[in-house]
DNA sequence: TTCATTAGTTAGCATATATAATCATCTCGA
DNA sequence: TCGAGATGATTATATATGCTAACTAATGAA
């Protein structure tokens, strides 16, 4: 196999080009993301929390804040919100140790996580119907791969 | 051409699988991306609207606001912090509407740009150089497509 | 049993973003 | 051409977000 210096591309480049074009396409898809929630009267990181605390029934403030990479007080405060809002509720543990507290979302919380989570796929499904078959393929082709992206460690 | 209805999948129930399984990608990835603003001292949101003076140099308070999905005062306060801190500029229109002001970015203001973009495209290009090579090609097919997604209409 | 650690919270601060109000300038129709 | 309404920027004010530091209560280990 014969390679000119001049045309060769090693892992490492592919990656920085890709990386270079996916980069933009990923924020400015996300900035509509994150409107879709305000939409339905919640912001972005709200929803995050919500969403979070929806898959980890009973999850403690300390552990949602690891799990979101926030600060304890910032979540407590999130929470404070979520709750007053009745989208989750706040449990003291009665059993075993009684400093944690339970949190879980409410039936409205949940509503609300499927609303939020509806619209933004109707949002991209709307974009990816008007693209091309081959377009749309290549994407569908991607995604496991685009998933593991964010599982590998 | 023989379907069953159970096997049947229209281009919409395809967008709508896709959409759903790209949209936590999305989400996920993207938190991370505005974590590598701020590594660097800046918000995600600050970088944004740095970016869009950067590529529209001269541009208004106004322009920028409707550009990037917001309100003018917002714009207008954030752009005080950025100008505080060195990064844009602020002139008013002499010639023409002298109602406009012109915003530009300073020398440093553009290299905090290209630090940020490089930080974010080294981020993600680290996780693609983790993939199989066949999940590389595969995102490397598909960028063209998800770049098209944003540009539609 | 006492003391360091841990979970949750409160206090205080900076940032972010919104709406309403204000000021200056512009534009257009009578 | 001039005055009324529109427009661009800003200020004032309010709420939400997120941080660190400090505090409280409960745990657990020496």
């Amino acid at each position: 196999m014969t390679m000119r210096a001049a045309t060769i591309t090693t892992n490492t480049d592919q990656s920085v080009a890709v990386a270079n074009q996916l980069r933009p396409v990923l924020l400015h898809l996300n900035r509509h993301l994150r409107r879709e929630a305000q939409t339905q009267g919640i912001s972005a990181g709200q929803i995050s929390l919500l969403a979070s605390i929806e898959s980890h029934r009973g999850t403690g403030v300390k552990e949602l804040a690891d799990r979101e990479g926030m600060a304890a007080p910032s979540v407590c405060t999130a929470v404070d919100r979520l709750q007053a809002a009745g989208y989750v509720t706040r449990e003291r543990e009665s059993t075993g140790d009684r400093r944690r507290v339970g949190l879980a979302t409410t039936p409205q919380g949940s509503a609300l996580l499927r609303r939020v989570r509806s619209r933004r796929t109707a949002w991209l499904a709307e974009r990816l119907q008007a693209l091309t078959d081959e377009e749309r393929a290549s994407i569908a082709a991607a995604v496991d791969a685009l998933s593991a992206l964010v599982t590998q460690r």
